[in-house]
RNA sequence: CGCGGGAUAGAGCAGCCUGGUAGCUCGUUUGGCUCAUAACCAAAAGGUCGUUGGUUCAAAUCCAACUCCCGCAACCA
């Protein structure tokens, strides 16, 4: 038995949860279930990211103490997470009492690798922020949405010197002691490395208030790259308890979006606390609408909320497990989502599960549930290479194999001529086959899974009332 | 010259590294079956593999140039 210990990105808490989020929740649930059905312990960690501008300011703005208003939103991603039926362990809120004072003992440790400097840039008053060049460049000077002037603006900032971690950081991602999935990315990461300056790790607490403040100098607030990514430790007790247990990661589920964050800066913070890597990164593509981007301004985002209710939870992870590659973009439609229910869920499983049931109520058969066969290498090899939606195609073919199977060994025609063993036998190997399938199926679809086990391996087979995956 | 991905049947994709009869899913057409959610199974039709040139006995595959899409860079996961 080993110890597995599973990280997911923390979303920030100014929003509503995304479809984005629950790629990383389905892809480490999937390998949670996966390390569980091995035998391993497992530890999955999810949570909120809190602190910041954007939600101090729309506290404000409606009129909510910070911390309240935090608490709410925090509160919509842990039931979010709740209704996928994701398996974790661990929720972790960057506002916790024990976070923040792990925070700060994180920064001390730090403390060799960190330097204050000033940061100058063009600053707009209305906007209380800065802009880059080139936003500079673009308005003319002139910030658009308050039509002040930008000014010049110079203001302290602790740094992270990235510089002294770069070889050392190189030479584990290119050797894969820290494995960036899928290789284009870690080509990308390695490139990336190279140029990545000194990090900002502090704002002025006039600029930043809502955070965690810097030990020993009260006039700086924690920036979010310490603060956020450091919960990934800090959850486990880091460093007022010993990780050895757990860390480093198996696996961290991140976006591709905030991958440079994941395999640039937060190895650098672990480097520099001396603790070891984690194993590896997974980096996941996003989920397009109609082969575009989904965006606000275009108006095209796809609600999960809306997608877990047209055909509940298990369509849900199937589809995004499924037809969602692992590591790349894809595509999302209601027409492909109705298609994949129908054709895929309904036809091939909800029917096979119909039909042989049936046969088996039918004809008198009581399977025995022998030990399931598991060793299956294609399926193993997919999974342990995190490519969970091809694995789950391997899944799938099965169950295509086992309607072909039912057609070819035509178990109705032996019943009709009285050949009732000869039946029975087919039928039994037939379900038994199923079952074994449905163990390969219990990392995607938990409950589909368990539902195929209660039906099959009752001492009487019913036939359900209602089908697994009933059209509408 | 910023970095990267892609262009293959009506749609979505695999094959390319390690050249040698072009494959999968859906859709379409036809047939079979009747255990099942009008579900299941089988077969057929359908492609000059983005363009042009090169290497080779042989190129979707290797090389060069070009065209067109897309992502990242730029705090919408």
């Amino acid at each position: 038995m080993s110890n597995t210990y599973l990280c997911t990105a923390i979303p920030y808490v100014n929003g509503n949860p995304h479809i984005g989020h629950a790629m990383d929740y389905l892809l480490a649930d999937v390998y949670a279930r996966y390390c569980r059905e091995r035998g391993d312990d497992v530890r999955f960690q999810v949570g909120t990211d809190e602190h910041g501008n954007k939600v101090f300011s729309t506290a404000e703005k409606n009129h909510i103490p910070v911390m309240e208003y935090a608490t709410e939103n925090s509160q919509k991603f842990r039931d979010f997470i709740e209704q996928l039926d994701i398996s974790y362990t661990d929720f972790i809120r960057t506002t916790d009492e024990d976070h923040v004072r792990r925070c700060q003992a994180i920064w001390e440790r730090l403390s060799p690798h960190i330097y204050s400097a000033d940061y100058d840039g063009w600053y707009c008053e209305g906007c209380e922020s800065f802009v880059t060049q080139k936003e500079y460049d673009e308005h003319s000077g002139c910030c658009p949405d308050h039509q002040r002037p930008y000014i010049k603006l110079t203001e302290k900032n602790y740094y992270l010197r990235i510089a002294d971690f770069k070889a050392e950081l190189r030479t584990n991602i290119e050797n894969d002691t820290l494995q960036i999935l899928p290789e284009f990315r870690k080509q990308e990461m390695l490139r990336l490395l190279e140029d990545t300056p000194d990090i900002s790790i502090s704002r002025p607490r006039k600029q930043l208030s809502w955070g965690v403040p810097v030990p020993g100098d009260d006039s700086q607030v924690m920036y979010v790259w310490i603060d956020a990514l450091s919960n990934y430790i800090t959850v486990l007790g880091y460093p007022d308890q010993d990780i050895s247990q757990w860390w480093p990661a198996s696996a961290q589920f991140v976006g591709k979006d905030i991958l440079r964050f994941h395999a640039i800066t937060w190895p650098a913070i672990l480097l520099g606390l001396g603790l070891p890597l984690p194993r590896r990164i997974i980096s996941h593509g996003h989920v397009l609408a109609d082969g575009q981007k989904m965006s606000k301004s275009i108006g095209n985002v796809v609600d999960p909320m809306a997608v877990l209710a047209r055909h509940g939870l298990e369509a849900f992870r199937y589809y995004f497990l499924r037809h969602i590659d692992t590591f790349t973009d894809s595509d999302f439609t209601w027409d492909k989502f109705d298609q994949a229910y129908t054709q895929e869920l309904a036809n091939d499983l909800g029917n096979l599960v119909q039909r042989l049931a049936t046969l088996c109520h039918k004809n008198d058969v009581h399977p025995v549930a022998g030990s399931p066969d598991l060793s299956d290498p294609n399926y193993t090899e997919l999974m342990t290479s995190f490519h969970f939606s091809k694995a789950f195609d391997c899944v799938w073919s099965k169950i295509q194999a086992l309607n072909r199977e039912i057609d070819s060994s035509k178990p109705w025609e032996l019943a009709k001529r009285g050949e009732t063993e000869q039946a029975q036998q087919v039928l039994c190997d037939l379900a038994q086959k199923l079952l074994d399938v449905s163990v390969l199926l219990r990392p995607f679809l938990p409950d589909t899974a368990r539902k195929i086990q209660d039906i099959f391996t009752a001492d009487d087979i019913i036939v359900p009332a209602t089908p697994l995956f009933p059209k509408p």
